[in-house]
DNA sequence: TGCTATGTATGCTCAAGTCGCATGGGCTCA
DNA sequence: TGAGCCCATGCGACTTGAGCATACATAGCA
């Protein structure tokens, strides 16, 4: 077998983003060369190690096989790195992936796990479910807090499926500015939204938008489209639109909006999960997993 | 830092070796190259890994810590190797070298191990004494079975020191013809050794001939050189010369040989040691030491 | 004090590898 | 059917890495 560690970093890389395309991108590397870079490695190793489908590639069994090791490689090699370069080790240090909306109650578990077990680092990163599902498959991060609806389909169709608890269980309700008409009221009804201007998120190709209320007749107005939540809450807020907002951002949201239910159409669940990959697992993830948990039990709403 | 897989190699095989000239050897490289892996390998980890002394080198802090995870990192891919052929794990697997006349004990403990544990898969390896506690510490053997002798230093001068037990304690005893003048006596006198042919080992630079009984006055005849054991007991019993054997050779003597005493000079002690890595190891690792540690003990002259 | 043996470093050359660029083919979705 | 996304590949420029030959450094020995 004949492998470089360059091939690894490009393995992983395209584990953790799913196109060669993207990991290219992020590797500082042109598509051509990734590809190449696959090739070579695909000859090294003596088999097949991706799937190319369309939209993007699916590990074959020994490509799965393959990143497990190279995981394992990789973290070695950055240790030998951190050690060489002088700085500790890190040894307690956990990854933890977050859906960008999670960021309240990772920092509240950050806070109270810091007060209660100072010696562990955690850093943390952002990122699409399925993006976090891949990282986590890839070695990259030990934790990852996701958010799901329904039917609750487990984050990913790989094998061995992933460890997953459910954090918090909250609803969908609509962020509308503060003085509007909506406002006045607990809840809207749904005829009401049709012909709001919407504030969405960019969606994947094929998904639905999200920020849009799910299952509205006809085609909803999208005045705005932005990717930052503080963004467009500034939009609803400014009355540019209203979007939809998980009920457990309540505790963050900023003034001049106001969050109200939807009437006359079935609520809308989301569960916020927290996902590892199945086997041991170090004492600093667990200590993290279950300071999340706690955590999200405080939560008003769960 | 960029270190490529071959520079770790390079570094893992000239710890074992101790120059870069053997390293060369064993890799099928030229000394030319491995001198410029080096020399990419120190410049990729930003600091000198070995200091060049003449007769060999030694490894810098900094090389014993690359050291380190090149072990792992080299074991996790030929893990990953053995898993994409389809062999199996074999995760039992331990490494055992050995000084060339340990081959009795090793045996014995083998038969019993396997007897009581089926499991257990043991390769061994055969070597001088540096050459194993240096193939211990690049991470390439988990035991070794050791001579020493007085002062009984510990194997080499390396931190941390190598773990150490002891497993057996002899003496040195002479081989001599069954049918010869020498062989009708129980111990020979000093004097009588002077001028008989010796059957040496070929010795390395500056160390005492083995073979020859330490410590006798001029220079003794050496007859014949032989490193393999089989080969010099034969010589022995053709008369074709005498040689030293360490008392626990006894119960594999060929025929045609006699063991005899050295009177008249101090008695030469000889220590059979157990020796591995200080830290963690696994359990197959635990059960082979303590059949070593039990087959020795049932050895007689211990 | 030279001479030799052992071991490492380096200039030179050539083959192989690696990257970017540009292009082509295959697939999905609108 | 056309646009968009994705991967594969021919081509050229550059870098890397290996062997060969040789120079340099040190220890042992006559």
């Amino acid at each position: 077998m004949d492998v470089t560690l360059s091939g690894l970093r490009v393995l992983r890389e395209i584990a953790e983003r799913g196109t060669f395309t993207a990991a290219a991108g992020a590797l500082g590397y042109t598509q051509s060369a990734v590809s190449r870079q696959v090739a070579a490695l695909e000859r090294g190793a003596g088999s097949t190690l991706f799937e190319r489908r369309p939209g993007g590639i699916r590990l074959t069994p020994a490509g799965q096989s393959l990143l497990r090791h190279a995981a394992v490689v990789l973290d070695e090699m950055d240790a030998a790195e951190r050690e060489l370069l002088g700085r500790a080790p890190e040894a307690g240090a956990v990854r933890l992936g977050m859906f960008p909306i999670a960021g309240l109650i990772v920092a509240r578990s950050l806070a109270a796990l810091r007060h209660a077990h100072p010696g562990i680092e955690v850093t943390t990163r952002e990122g699409s479910t399925p993006a976090l599902a891949r990282a986590l498959r890839a070695g990259v991060l030990d934790l990852a807090v996701l958010s799901s609806r329904p039917p609750y389909h487990p984050p990913d169709e790989e094998l061995p499926a992933l460890h997953v608890v459910t954090l918090a269980e909250g609803t969908l309700l609509i962020a509308v500015p503060a003085g509007s008409r909506l406002a006045a009221q607990d809840a809207v009804e749904a005829e009401e939204l049709a012909d709001q201007p919407w504030i969405a998120s960019p969606s994947g190709r094929g998904e639905p938008a999200l920020g849009v209320w799910p299952g509205l007749p006809g085609r909803p107005r999208i005045a705005h489209t932005a990717k930052d939540w503080l963004t467009k809450l500034q939009l609803v807020a400014a009355g540019c639109g209203i979007t939809t907002v998980p009920s457990n951002l309540a505790a963050v949201m900023p003034a001049g909006i106001r969050m109200i239910a939807v009437a006359g159409l079935p609520a809308e669940s989301r569960r916020t999960l927290l996902a590892r990959l199945p086997g041991p697992h170090s004492s600093s993830v667990a200590l993290l997993a279950r300071a999340l948990r706690e955590e999200a039990g405080h939560l008003p709403g769960s």
